[in-house]
DNA sequence: CGCAAGATTGAAGGACATCAAAGGGCGTGG
DNA sequence: CCACGCCCTTTGATGTCCTTCAATCTTGCG
């Protein structure tokens, strides 16, 4: 993997929802700090019920962080991409990490202890708003996927965490756009809430009405405003 | 409905989430600005989609918060007792209201126009922490009921809904924990993400197991640990 | 070429939503 | 005080969505 420069580790940190419109003393203090860490793709960053010993910044790659309830079924919570924090509720209150991290592609992590996170935040009330805007923000969003989980079809849900995915990683290829980063059947089923039998279905469906390629690993969306109207639809 | 006393108000104060460990001198500029509101059962204190102008600490009664998807069809996200503050992230982040809030028993609210909590975080760091606090707690909670909505069945959906709501306002009665807030089996529905149909079925059921008695606008829980086992089953 | 992991497909069954209809409890007005 | 009406609730019937199991197929890789 091609290491950062130091220039591309600064520009990811000032860039940060968490680390923006730090001075530049205090960002030296981060970037002093800083660790780098490289990951091949399906690499654990960090496992649900560790102590939350560091804080992670996704400067390249992709995260899957997915909880695993009590009959062991995993859930995908959120699915991070680069310039993204993670753990950042687990590390500012101290409490186990909730859920656990898997690179889903190689990636690069800047990562700090959380003792120097949580000291940093103590005396900077800058990093405060931000890290409130960044827990603020998950609430609204976890609020919001809540209600459509309670709400809507499995094949609304599927059709939602594709428009995610090409918002995320889409990459423009000459015959629509796919998703930038392999991810399986049960990767996508995991993200919608169901198994990996229906998004196999349904994306055998949307194929047959050409609104999507499906590959093994991949899929292209051929017809966005299709998905979009079956994400959106009332029935 | 009983009047509180300025003695109530400044208790509730200094022990919400929000205000604890405030000084003297702080909690009287918060105590000077308050405006106390009495509202009767089924009273709706903010609508979805709202500009926040103001910030509530419920101080008696209880209040479901519930956002309305696309189809209409409402889900609550979550029921708030004496002590906790209402619309919290909306007034720190300034976006309108993600839901709405309707008192489901004669309450009392404390409230702050929002402009004022924000000067007052904006300047005391110790505001700022217990905001992080609160809404790092929200996060949380949201991503284990997501987690849950995702992966468990109707019945122990409602088996939770039910053993949450006696922990928020059980009363004890001979026969045993009472929920102490009439709520209709449509209410009850919307905590667990289905419909009454299935809500006047499983009570039926368990009432002839002897688990719980339900009776129009209540229930009462004869089995504790028989619902326990009911919500905590992995099929 | 053969294996392993991913993916498809059919069949069967259960869980759940939906519709329809009718049965109580409670307050209001006569 | 009784009757009426409204809302909450129950209950059955029905159909659909979804899960689950089993078997087979495909793809990529050693």
């Amino acid at each position: 993997m091609s290491n950062l420069s130091d220039l591309d580790v600064q520009q990811t940190c000032c860039r940060s929802s968490l680390f923006r419109g730090l001075d530049g003393v205090e960002l030296d203090d981060v970037l002093k700090a800083v660790e780098v860490r490289e990951e091949q793709s399906r690499a654990v960053v960090f496992r649900q019920g560790d102590t939350p010993s560091r804080l992670f910044l996704l400067a390249k790659g992709f995260v899957k962080i997915s909880q695993i309830n009590g009959d062991g079924t995993p859930v995908t919570l959120r699915m991070i991409g680069p310039g993204e924090i993670l753990a950042c509720v687990a590390v500012f209150k101290q409490i186990s990490y909730p859920a656990t991290a898997m690179t889903m592609a190689d990636s690069v992590l800047l990562t700090w202890p959380a003792s120097m996170i949580l000291g940093l935040i103590d005396k900077n009330p800058r990093l405060k708003d931000n890290a409130l805007e960044i827990v603020g923000h998950r609430t609204q969003d976890l609020a919001h996927q809540l209600t459509r989980m309670a709400t809507e079809r499995v094949e609304q849900r599927i059709a939602r965490a594709l428009l995610c995915l090409t918002a995320q990683v889409g990459r423009k290829v000459p015959e629509g756009l796919e998703v930038g980063v392999p991810l399986s059947r049960q990767d996508i089923a995991e993200i919608a809430g169901t198994d990996f039998y229906n998004v196999s279905r349904q994306f055998q469906k949307w194929a047959d009405q050409g609104i999507i390629i499906a590959r093994r690993l991949h899929v292209t969306v051929l017809d966005l405003s299709a998905l979009e109207a079956i994400a959106g639809k009332s029935h």
